[in-house]
DNA sequence: CTCCATATTTGAACAGTGTTCAATATATGG
DNA sequence: CCATATATTGAACACTGTTCAAATATGGAG
């Protein structure tokens, strides 16, 4: 028996939202091709028709988280003070906070590998986050720097995250304030002793 | 036909070193119980009986990997010079070149996460490097401040390593010296404002 | 040396995974 | 109404971790 033909538009939107909750909830081996055809009532075979691979579903699925976390971001950005202090501020919280709010779903986003190779929807997100990062510093600090503050509250939220590691998962949101007023404070102080 | 009895340590340490060569090499998922019993010639069920599960053959690599690290980071400590700028920076530089070793064994030490839970070898082997980090920066800095340092620079080798994240692949030591320097100065900054 | 209890090893079997693709059914245009 | 194109199916294949009754080896007692 086979089903009635559907929009695939309509069809690739329900696979994607069941595919999200399961990331959301147990992170990509929660994605089987089996469970996720059962729930959207259709067989296997129609995942593949329309995603490829697994791993293209699973990509999907980080691509909408990237967006969410983007404009999570950029809303804190906005509503933050004016300082590049308090706006970096804002936003390694509320990265903490996006992390928090899913643990599963964080660690899909960044660290679920594909076999096949990434297609580079996801790079651009991740350029537009970086270009954020810099008109919330107000162009005030190099790439350098600010790639490397943020790889640093990358840290703190892993390791806040990660159920690997339990140090450091004490004060997160502290460590993310110690790190970046005193990460601004001591490059200040490096320039002045010419050191940078 | 069943092989002929081999004394259980010596059996225990050659499918160790094969699941240890196998994880360096392609990571967790490299293990897999056939294959480790194929090349240790021994079929499957003499692993179980051995290890238990595949999860905790995985952690007895990683233990010892955790003990290479730590070998290698109290070493770097003792070479350094006696500031504990140096010495931090020593052991940056040196976890860094440990994740570059090999990718795989860092990934595996850190990221797998086993269904069954964790024994408390690995904590405690983690307290262990934390007190190296202690004793390193010659006890003047605050369990908050060497954790947060820490993970910043836990982050740089995570962006450095992963291949998920392009932002922050560029100059990994750049960015753990920054830090580090940058992260101390800082600190002394801020507690001339009151703010710590 | 023989017999037996214990310890060790084995590998077929089970349930799960991602993936493929010929067959089957539906939809569409002439 | 039929022919063509399009969409769906699910059995089948090769893999995975794990279990456990059966087969064998071992070491000691008589």
């Amino acid at each position: 028996m086979v089903k009635k033909h559907r929009p695939h538009d309509e069809l690739r939107a329900e696979i994607l939202a069941v595919a999200t909750k399961a990331v959301t909830e147990g992170g990509a081996s929660a994605v089987s091709a089996r469970s996720i055809a059962q729930a959207v009532d259709v067989s296997v075979g129609t995942i593949y028709n329309l995603f490829g691979h697994l791993d293209g579903l699973v990509r999907a699925v980080n691509f909408q988280h990237m967006q969410d976390l983007y404009g999570l971001l950029s809303e804190a950005v906005q509503q933050a003070g004016d300082s590049p202090e308090d706006r970096l501020l804002a936003m390694g919280e509320t990265y903490l906070k996006f992390a928090q709010a899913s643990p599963r779903r964080w660690e899909t986003l960044f660290r679920y590998e594909a076999e096949t190779p990434t297609e580079d929807r996801l790079d651009q997100a991740e350029d537009a986050l970086f270009a954020l990062l810099q008109s919330a510093s107000g162009k005030q600090e190099s790439k350098e720097v600010l790639s490397a503050l943020w790889a640093a509250v990358h840290g703190v939220v892993e390791l806040a995250i990660g159920r690997r590691l339990t140090l450091g998962r004490d004060k997160p949101l502290d460590h993310i304030h110690l790190i970046i007023k005193a990460g601004l404070r001591g490059v200040q102080a490096l320039r002045a002793e010419g050191g940078l």
